[in-house]
DNA sequence: ATTTTATTCAACAAAATTGTTTAATAAAAG
DNA sequence: CTTTTATTAAACAATTTTGTTGAATAAAAT
């Protein structure tokens, strides 16, 4: 907590960002973040006594952004559709900005043993798991567990883009041509989680 | 390549599967790995010079091997729908021993910069992916490329078994309610997938 | 004008890990 | 019985990374 606030705390958490979650450099070291960020090591430690500290002070901030972002979409006073539809919206944007966040948070649970998932307002996604219910009863969609639904959607956004490096490879695509892929499943993850026409 | 077989690498390569892709221990070092197959360091480098080299041997093998299975089932002369019978319980079998194989080949792959995943036999893959084509066209199933259809089926097979131990936290669920959860999934995708009633 | 603050720089200690080497041991193969 | 092979043991060098420290500098705040 600086006095004079000079942005270098707020470039070093941008930064580190950026490397870890955005460009997958999962094992970036305090010297490549500071080189990076153009400014030096020690700086890095002024304001985060340990790499670990930095990480998860990243981390969290990153989880409860999104977090906020999706318990305001699932709380809102929108119709079902148009929940799922801005659901997609910013998780898809979250996953293409920063491919590798999830993939960080598998490898550190184990590592950590901590609390690394920031604590759930159980509120937003209670009552979306509700309308769930609903229309599962209605019939509007498929018959299954509503938490079941939720971790269809997750999956079907987020694996494609956590795996492209890996499926442009498989399939042998170049790299326009999946990126016309991945633009296609926007409507289709929709299509497919509310099983419309 | 010893001469007496005494089964001790077959032993270390093992554990070392167990450790990094069932138990997501992903950074495990050679003590530690020599430690859980009960023998001395030392024997780790007799076989494989390199903590690398081991690795890598233990992850090619089973992605040839589970290339090799997933190619016979796309390959074969099954119904479509067998064929995506077949895939799915291939693919969950596999997720659910060594949960944290696909974290690992995304983590590494930046690192490796190599050539990672294995060399794919265009054959069966390019067969299955005409089939969904077909498919399509009979209007079987939702109008899409066929690399979101096979993306669709891994992703909705992997990643909420990746995720579980976040998900659990997240929806605070114990742990054989969520198991349960996670059964439903089998049949679940596959109605999902082919949109059957 | 003086003090505070942010940042750099250089150097260093400590720890962890890796890979190597050499010798010793014990079992299997010949 | 002798040799080969697998394995252990101990010690070590090399490397990497981290976190700390103390001094220097320059800008901002008072």
């Amino acid at each position: 907590m600086p006095l004079k606030d000079t942005g270098t705390e707020q470039l070093i958490k941008d930064t580190t960002k950026r490397m870890l979650f955005g460009e997958g450099k999962l094992f970036a070291t305090t010297q490549e973040i500071a080189d990076a960020a153009g400014i030096n090591r020690s700086a890095v430690h002024y304001y985060y006594r340990t790499r670990d500290q930095l990480i998860m002070q990243v981390f969290q901030e990153s989880m409860i952004a999104l977090s906020n972002r999706l318990d305001d979409a699932m709380g809102s006073s929108a119709s079902f559709e148009e929940k799922v539809t801005e659901i997609i919206d910013i998780y898809l944007k979250e996953m293409m900005s920063f491919p590798y966040e999830e993939t960080f948070m598998v490898t550190e649970l184990n590592k950590a043993g901590q609390q690394l998932v920031a604590e759930i307002k159980a509120g937003p996604v209670q009552i979306f798991l509700e309308e769930v219910e609903a229309e599962i009863s209605a019939g509007r969609i498929e018959k299954m567990s509503p938490v079941n639904f939720l971790m269809n959607l997750f999956a079907l956004l987020s694996y494609p883009i956590m795996m492209a490096p890996l499926y442009r490879q498989f399939f042998q695509i170049a790299k326009e041509d999946f990126d016309q892929i991945i633009q296609e499943r926007k409507e289709l993850v929709l299509r497919l989680v509310l099983k419309r026409p």
